[in-house]
DNA sequence: CCATACTTTCAATATATTTTGAAAATTCAG
DNA sequence: CTGAATTTTCAAAATATATTGAAAGTATGG
Protein backbone atom coordinates (compact mmCIF):
# COMPACT_ATOMS: atom_id res chain seq x y z
CA UNK A 1 0.00 0.00 0.00
CA UNK A 2 0.97 3.77 -0.90
CA UNK A 3 1.87 6.07 1.97
CA UNK A 4 -0.54 8.43 1.28
CA UNK A 5 -3.25 5.92 1.35
CA UNK A 6 -2.38 4.32 4.67
CA UNK A 7 -2.25 7.55 5.70
CA UNK A 8 -5.45 8.19 5.27
CA UNK A 9 -6.78 4.66 6.24
CA UNK A 10 -5.08 5.30 9.89
CA UNK A 11 -6.84 8.44 9.79
CA UNK A 12 -9.95 7.01 9.16
CA UNK A 13 -9.91 4.56 11.35
CA UNK A 14 -8.14 6.44 14.35
CA UNK A 15 -11.09 8.93 13.93
CA UNK A 16 -13.27 6.23 14.08
CA UNK A 17 -12.08 4.95 17.44
CA UNK A 18 -12.19 8.01 18.87
CA UNK A 19 -15.81 8.44 18.84
CA UNK A 20 -15.86 5.56 20.71
CA UNK A 21 -14.04 7.37 23.49
CA UNK A 22 -16.25 10.28 24.26
CA UNK A 23 -13.43 12.00 21.66
CA UNK A 24 -15.02 13.80 18.27
CA UNK A 25 -13.66 12.54 15.28
CA UNK A 26 -11.91 15.47 14.14
CA UNK A 27 -10.29 15.55 16.80
CA UNK A 28 -9.14 12.28 16.52
CA UNK A 29 -8.14 12.71 12.97
CA UNK A 30 -6.05 15.82 13.55
CA UNK A 31 -3.91 13.83 16.00
CA UNK A 32 -4.00 11.13 13.88
CA UNK A 33 -2.27 13.51 10.82
CA UNK A 34 0.29 14.56 13.28
CA UNK A 35 1.06 11.51 15.09
CA UNK A 36 1.81 10.53 11.52
CA UNK A 37 3.53 13.53 9.80
CA UNK A 38 7.56 14.14 10.47
CA UNK A 39 7.35 17.92 10.57
CA UNK A 40 5.10 20.06 12.39
CA UNK A 41 1.74 21.12 10.52
CA UNK A 42 0.55 24.73 10.64
CA UNK A 43 -3.62 25.06 9.97
CA UNK A 44 -3.65 25.54 6.08
CA UNK A 45 -1.66 22.13 5.78
CA UNK A 46 -3.90 20.50 8.19
CA UNK A 47 -6.92 22.33 6.71
CA UNK A 48 -6.17 20.65 2.99
CA UNK A 49 -4.97 16.97 4.09
CA UNK A 50 -7.90 16.75 6.03
CA UNK A 51 -10.32 19.17 3.75
CA UNK A 52 -12.04 20.77 7.10
CA UNK A 53 -12.41 24.59 7.64
CA UNK A 54 -10.32 26.89 8.98
CA UNK A 55 -12.56 27.00 12.42
CA UNK A 56 -13.02 23.66 12.68
CA UNK A 57 -9.00 22.66 12.51
CA UNK A 58 -8.74 26.23 15.21
CA UNK A 59 -11.11 24.69 17.53
CA UNK A 60 -10.30 21.37 17.90
CA UNK A 61 -6.40 21.81 17.83
CA UNK A 62 -7.06 23.87 20.38
CA UNK A 63 -8.40 20.82 22.61
CA UNK A 64 -5.28 18.83 21.82
CA UNK A 65 -2.96 21.55 23.04
CA UNK A 66 -5.67 21.39 26.49
CA UNK A 67 -5.06 17.76 26.62
CA UNK A 68 -1.29 17.94 26.34
CA UNK A 69 -1.23 15.84 22.59
CA UNK A 70 -0.44 18.49 20.66
CA UNK A 71 2.15 21.60 21.32
CA UNK A 72 3.03 24.83 19.18
CA UNK A 73 6.24 25.06 17.71
CA UNK A 74 7.68 28.02 16.49
CA UNK A 75 9.53 27.70 13.51
CA UNK A 76 11.97 30.48 12.68
CA UNK A 77 11.50 32.73 9.66
CA UNK A 78 7.53 31.73 9.76
CA UNK A 79 4.78 33.99 11.05
CA UNK A 80 2.17 30.71 11.19
CA UNK A 81 2.16 28.52 14.01
CA UNK A 82 2.86 24.72 13.55
CA UNK A 83 1.72 22.07 15.56
CA UNK A 84 3.69 18.74 16.40
CA UNK A 85 2.19 15.92 18.04
CA UNK A 86 3.66 13.64 21.05
CA UNK A 87 4.87 10.59 19.61
CA UNK A 88 5.61 8.21 22.75
CA UNK A 89 2.60 6.39 22.44
CA UNK A 90 3.06 5.77 26.31
CA UNK A 91 3.02 9.23 27.22
CA UNK A 92 0.10 9.53 24.68
CA UNK A 93 -1.41 6.94 26.63
CA UNK A 94 -0.86 8.66 30.39
CA UNK A 95 -2.06 11.93 29.25
CA UNK A 96 -5.35 10.97 28.16
CA UNK A 97 -5.75 8.11 31.42
CA UNK A 98 -4.31 11.24 33.34
CA UNK A 99 -7.15 13.61 31.80
CA UNK A 100 -10.45 10.96 31.77
CA UNK A 101 -9.69 10.64 35.35
CA UNK A 102 -9.98 14.01 35.83
CA UNK A 103 -12.77 14.74 34.12
CA UNK A 104 -15.23 11.53 34.78
CA UNK A 105 -13.68 9.47 37.35
CA UNK A 106 -12.99 11.80 39.97
CA UNK A 107 -15.76 13.36 40.31
CA UNK A 108 -18.56 10.03 39.32
CA UNK A 109 -16.72 8.83 42.77
CA UNK A 110 -17.38 12.10 44.71
CA UNK A 111 -21.09 11.79 43.98
CA UNK A 112 -21.07 7.75 44.67
CA UNK A 113 -19.62 8.71 48.37
CA UNK A 114 -22.39 11.18 48.97
CA UNK A 115 -25.36 9.06 47.39
CA UNK A 116 -24.31 5.78 49.98
CA UNK A 117 -25.35 8.28 52.29
CA UNK A 118 -28.59 7.95 51.33
CA UNK A 119 -31.97 7.90 54.44
CA UNK A 120 -33.74 5.17 55.08
CA UNK A 121 -33.64 1.70 56.69
CA UNK A 122 -30.83 -0.52 55.59
CA UNK A 123 -33.56 -3.30 56.37
CA UNK A 124 -35.77 -1.89 53.54
CA UNK A 125 -34.66 -4.10 50.36
CA UNK A 126 -34.80 -1.13 48.08
CA UNK A 127 -32.59 1.24 50.10
CA UNK A 128 -29.87 -1.87 50.87
CA UNK A 129 -30.01 -2.56 47.12
CA UNK A 130 -29.06 0.64 46.13
CA UNK A 131 -26.65 1.27 48.78
CA UNK A 132 -25.23 -2.27 47.70
CA UNK A 133 -25.13 -1.12 44.22
CA UNK A 134 -23.31 2.50 44.61
CA UNK A 135 -21.13 1.05 47.51
CA UNK A 136 -20.19 -1.98 44.99
CA UNK A 137 -19.33 0.98 42.26
CA UNK A 138 -17.47 3.11 44.20
CA UNK A 139 -15.13 0.18 45.62
CA UNK A 140 -14.37 -0.40 41.76
CA UNK A 141 -14.08 2.73 41.02
CA UNK A 142 -11.46 3.39 43.94
CA UNK A 143 -9.29 0.37 42.70
CA UNK A 144 -9.17 1.73 39.36
CA UNK A 145 -8.48 4.90 40.50
CA UNK A 146 -5.47 3.37 42.41
CA UNK A 147 -4.39 1.95 39.09
CA UNK A 148 -4.87 4.68 36.74
CA UNK A 149 -2.68 6.76 39.38
CA UNK A 150 0.14 4.66 39.68
CA UNK A 151 0.10 3.72 35.16
CA UNK A 152 0.22 7.40 34.92
CA UNK A 153 3.01 8.31 37.03
CA UNK A 154 5.34 4.88 35.87
CA UNK A 155 7.10 5.20 32.69
CA UNK A 156 6.98 3.03 30.01
CA UNK A 157 9.77 0.42 31.15
CA UNK A 158 8.71 0.37 34.55
CA UNK A 159 5.36 -0.91 32.93
CA UNK A 160 6.56 -2.89 30.44
CA UNK A 161 9.37 -4.39 32.71
CA UNK A 162 7.21 -5.22 35.63
CA UNK A 163 3.46 -5.39 34.55
CA UNK A 164 4.28 -7.23 32.06
CA UNK A 165 5.74 -9.65 33.15
CA UNK A 166 3.05 -9.77 35.95
CA UNK A 167 0.42 -10.77 32.81
CA UNK A 168 2.61 -13.30 31.74
CA UNK B 1 -31.13 12.46 50.44
CA UNK B 2 -34.44 10.49 49.86
CA UNK B 3 -34.31 7.27 47.82
CA UNK B 4 -35.95 8.38 45.26
CA UNK B 5 -33.29 11.47 44.63
CA UNK B 6 -30.46 9.38 45.20
CA UNK B 7 -31.78 6.94 42.78
CA UNK B 8 -33.01 9.97 39.80
CA UNK B 9 -29.12 11.05 40.38
CA UNK B 10 -27.76 8.22 40.46
CA UNK B 11 -29.42 7.72 37.11
CA UNK B 12 -28.77 11.08 35.57
CA UNK B 13 -25.05 10.53 36.40
CA UNK B 14 -24.78 6.87 34.97
CA UNK B 15 -26.39 8.56 31.45
CA UNK B 16 -23.96 11.20 31.54
CA UNK B 17 -20.95 8.38 31.99
CA UNK B 18 -22.20 6.65 29.65
CA UNK B 19 -21.69 9.42 26.98
CA UNK B 20 -18.47 9.49 27.54
CA UNK B 21 -17.91 5.77 26.66
CA UNK B 22 -19.46 5.08 23.25
CA UNK B 23 -22.57 4.36 25.33
CA UNK B 24 -25.76 5.95 24.46
CA UNK B 25 -27.26 7.97 27.10
CA UNK B 26 -30.82 5.97 27.64
CA UNK B 27 -28.79 2.71 27.17
CA UNK B 28 -26.99 3.83 30.35
CA UNK B 29 -29.79 4.79 32.33
CA UNK B 30 -32.10 2.09 32.06
CA UNK B 31 -28.85 0.33 32.82
CA UNK B 32 -28.38 2.30 35.93
CA UNK B 33 -32.02 1.89 37.02
CA UNK B 34 -32.04 -1.82 36.69
CA UNK B 35 -28.54 -1.68 38.90
CA UNK B 36 -30.41 -0.46 41.35
CA UNK B 37 -33.89 -2.11 41.39
CA UNK B 38 -34.24 -4.87 43.65
CA UNK B 39 -36.90 -6.33 41.64
CA UNK B 40 -36.51 -7.04 38.14
CA UNK B 41 -38.59 -4.34 36.00
CA UNK B 42 -41.00 -4.65 32.94
CA UNK B 43 -40.92 -2.19 29.73
CA UNK B 44 -43.95 -0.22 31.52
CA UNK B 45 -41.94 0.02 34.92
CA UNK B 46 -38.97 1.80 32.89
CA UNK B 47 -41.01 3.63 30.26
CA UNK B 48 -42.82 5.82 33.31
CA UNK B 49 -39.56 5.68 35.52
CA UNK B 50 -37.16 7.17 32.94
CA UNK B 51 -39.91 8.93 30.85
CA UNK B 52 -39.34 7.16 27.40
CA UNK B 53 -41.27 5.83 24.97
CA UNK B 54 -42.17 1.97 24.47
CA UNK B 55 -39.94 1.78 21.37
CA UNK B 56 -36.74 3.67 23.24
CA UNK B 57 -37.19 1.07 25.77
CA UNK B 58 -37.30 -1.87 23.82
CA UNK B 59 -34.61 -0.95 21.26
CA UNK B 60 -31.80 0.06 24.39
CA UNK B 61 -32.92 -3.49 26.58
CA UNK B 62 -32.03 -5.49 23.30
CA UNK B 63 -28.76 -3.95 23.51
CA UNK B 64 -28.27 -4.30 27.06
CA UNK B 65 -28.97 -7.90 26.48
CA UNK B 66 -26.50 -8.31 23.68
CA UNK B 67 -24.06 -7.14 26.00
CA UNK B 68 -24.90 -9.58 28.44
CA UNK B 69 -25.36 -6.87 30.81
CA UNK B 70 -29.63 -7.41 31.26
CA UNK B 71 -30.96 -10.69 30.96
CA UNK B 72 -34.89 -11.53 30.54
CA UNK B 73 -36.65 -12.87 33.28
CA UNK B 74 -39.87 -14.94 33.10
CA UNK B 75 -42.13 -13.88 36.55
CA UNK B 76 -43.99 -16.81 37.14
CA UNK B 77 -47.98 -16.05 36.36
CA UNK B 78 -47.04 -12.93 34.80
CA UNK B 79 -47.48 -12.17 31.07
CA UNK B 80 -44.92 -9.36 30.38
CA UNK B 81 -41.21 -9.62 30.35
CA UNK B 82 -38.79 -8.47 33.34
CA UNK B 83 -35.57 -7.10 33.26
CA UNK B 84 -32.92 -7.69 35.45
CA UNK B 85 -29.15 -6.09 35.93
CA UNK B 86 -26.15 -8.29 36.41
CA UNK B 87 -25.32 -6.84 39.91
CA UNK B 88 -21.80 -8.02 40.45
CA UNK B 89 -19.63 -4.80 39.14
CA UNK B 90 -16.35 -7.01 38.71
CA UNK B 91 -18.53 -9.01 36.12
CA UNK B 92 -20.37 -6.26 34.84
CA UNK B 93 -16.64 -4.65 34.13
CA UNK B 94 -15.62 -7.83 32.54
CA UNK B 95 -18.37 -8.00 30.22
CA UNK B 96 -17.40 -4.56 28.86
CA UNK B 97 -14.19 -5.11 28.65
CA UNK B 98 -14.88 -8.29 26.54
CA UNK B 99 -17.40 -6.48 24.60
CA UNK B 100 -15.21 -3.39 23.23
CA UNK B 101 -12.07 -5.20 23.09
CA UNK B 102 -13.72 -7.66 20.47
CA UNK B 103 -15.37 -4.64 19.06
CA UNK B 104 -12.81 -1.90 18.93
CA UNK B 105 -9.40 -2.90 20.41
CA UNK B 106 -9.32 -6.43 17.93
CA UNK B 107 -9.97 -4.83 14.87
CA UNK B 108 -7.99 -1.87 15.00
CA UNK B 109 -4.56 -3.91 15.88
CA UNK B 110 -5.89 -6.07 13.00
CA UNK B 111 -5.64 -2.75 10.86
CA UNK B 112 -2.20 -1.85 12.46
CA UNK B 113 -0.59 -4.91 10.94
CA UNK B 114 -1.48 -4.26 7.73
CA UNK B 115 -0.49 -0.73 7.52
CA UNK B 116 3.41 -1.81 8.99
CA UNK B 117 3.68 -2.92 5.38
CA UNK B 118 3.01 0.38 4.10
CA UNK B 119 5.33 0.72 0.34
CA UNK B 120 8.70 2.49 0.16
CA UNK B 121 12.10 3.44 1.77
CA UNK B 122 12.32 2.82 5.42
CA UNK B 123 14.94 5.35 4.88
CA UNK B 124 12.82 8.33 3.61
CA UNK B 125 11.89 9.97 6.53
CA UNK B 126 8.01 10.49 6.12
CA UNK B 127 7.65 6.38 5.63
CA UNK B 128 9.71 6.04 8.70
CA UNK B 129 7.78 8.17 11.05
CA UNK B 130 4.23 6.40 9.71
CA UNK B 131 5.92 3.06 10.34
CA UNK B 132 7.66 4.08 13.60
CA UNK B 133 4.38 5.19 14.61
CA UNK B 134 2.33 2.28 13.69
CA UNK B 135 4.31 0.12 15.03
CA UNK B 136 4.52 1.71 18.71
CA UNK B 137 0.89 1.85 18.52
CA UNK B 138 0.50 -1.67 17.37
CA UNK B 139 3.07 -2.68 20.25
CA UNK B 140 0.95 -0.44 22.88
CA UNK B 141 -2.04 -2.03 22.08
CA UNK B 142 -0.99 -5.25 22.07
CA UNK B 143 0.52 -5.08 25.66
CA UNK B 144 -3.15 -3.92 26.46
CA UNK B 145 -4.87 -6.71 24.64
CA UNK B 146 -3.22 -9.07 26.71
CA UNK B 147 -3.87 -7.08 29.99
CA UNK B 148 -7.53 -7.02 29.18
CA UNK B 149 -6.97 -11.03 28.47
CA UNK B 150 -5.91 -11.96 31.86
CA UNK B 151 -8.91 -9.39 33.27
CA UNK B 152 -11.96 -10.83 31.47
CA UNK B 153 -10.64 -14.54 32.30
CA UNK B 154 -9.51 -13.64 36.26
CA UNK B 155 -12.75 -13.36 38.98
CA UNK B 156 -12.36 -10.68 41.65
CA UNK B 157 -10.82 -12.24 44.32
CA UNK B 158 -7.99 -13.03 42.32
CA UNK B 159 -7.81 -9.52 40.88
CA UNK B 160 -7.91 -7.60 43.84
CA UNK B 161 -5.32 -10.44 45.71
CA UNK B 162 -3.40 -10.10 43.28
CA UNK B 163 -3.08 -7.57 41.31
CA UNK B 164 -4.12 -4.63 43.86
CA UNK B 165 -1.39 -5.94 45.97
CA UNK B 166 1.41 -5.10 43.11
CA UNK B 167 -0.20 -1.37 42.81
CA UNK B 168 0.11 -1.10 46.54
C1' DC C 1 -58.84 -20.72 16.78
C1' DC C 2 -59.22 -15.96 18.14
C1' DA C 3 -59.22 -12.07 20.93
C1' DT C 4 -56.20 -9.72 23.53
C1' DA C 5 -51.98 -8.68 25.76
C1' DC C 6 -47.62 -7.80 24.71
C1' DT C 7 -43.32 -6.94 21.82
C1' DT C 8 -40.92 -5.28 17.87
C1' DT C 9 -40.09 -2.41 14.00
C1' DC C 10 -39.07 1.71 11.61
C1' DA C 11 -40.28 6.07 9.04
C1' DA C 12 -40.92 10.46 10.66
C1' DT C 13 -39.55 13.77 13.99
C1' DA C 14 -36.92 15.87 17.41
C1' DT C 15 -32.67 16.71 19.55
C1' DA C 16 -27.77 17.10 19.93
C1' DT C 17 -23.43 17.66 17.92
C1' DT C 18 -20.29 19.18 14.55
C1' DT C 19 -18.87 22.18 10.95
C1' DT C 20 -18.63 26.24 8.40
C1' DG C 21 -17.09 30.75 7.14
C1' DA C 22 -17.07 35.42 7.57
C1' DA C 23 -16.24 39.01 10.92
C1' DA C 24 -13.56 40.44 14.84
C1' DA C 25 -9.41 40.21 17.28
C1' DT C 26 -4.61 39.71 17.47
C1' DT C 27 0.13 39.69 16.05
C1' DC C 28 4.07 41.45 13.97
C1' DA C 29 7.32 43.17 10.19
C1' DG C 30 8.56 47.24 8.33
C1' DC D 1 2.05 53.24 14.16
C1' DT D 2 0.02 50.73 10.02
C1' DG D 3 -1.78 47.26 7.46
C1' DA D 4 -1.28 42.69 5.98
C1' DA D 5 -0.99 38.06 7.77
C1' DT D 6 -2.69 35.11 10.96
C1' DT D 7 -5.66 33.35 14.60
C1' DT D 8 -9.92 33.16 17.09
C1' DT D 9 -14.78 33.38 17.77
C1' DC D 10 -19.46 32.09 17.28
C1' DA D 11 -24.15 32.33 15.07
C1' DA D 12 -26.09 29.86 11.49
C1' DA D 13 -26.24 25.68 8.71
C1' DA D 14 -25.35 21.01 8.07
C1' DT D 15 -25.00 16.56 9.76
C1' DA D 16 -25.50 12.82 12.84
C1' DT D 17 -27.85 10.59 16.50
C1' DA D 18 -31.67 9.52 19.42
C1' DT D 19 -36.63 9.25 20.20
C1' DT D 20 -41.31 8.70 19.28
C1' DG D 21 -45.52 6.34 18.39
C1' DA D 22 -48.48 3.98 15.65
C1' DA D 23 -48.75 -0.08 12.88
C1' DA D 24 -47.28 -4.70 12.22
C1' DG D 25 -45.86 -8.82 14.30
C1' DT D 26 -46.03 -12.48 17.91
C1' DA D 27 -47.40 -15.21 21.74
C1' DT D 28 -50.79 -17.03 24.90
C1' DG D 29 -54.86 -18.08 27.86
C1' DG D 30 -59.29 -19.51 27.30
Amino acid sequence: MKLTDAKLQFIASWGAFGTHWGINRTMAQIHALLLVSAEPLNQDNIMEQLNISRGNVNMNIRELIDWALVERVIVPGERKEYFNAEKDIWKVARLIIKERKKRELDPMLKLLEQLKNVDGDKKDKQVKQFVDTVSGIKRFGEQADKMLDVMVKADENWFVGSLMKFFK
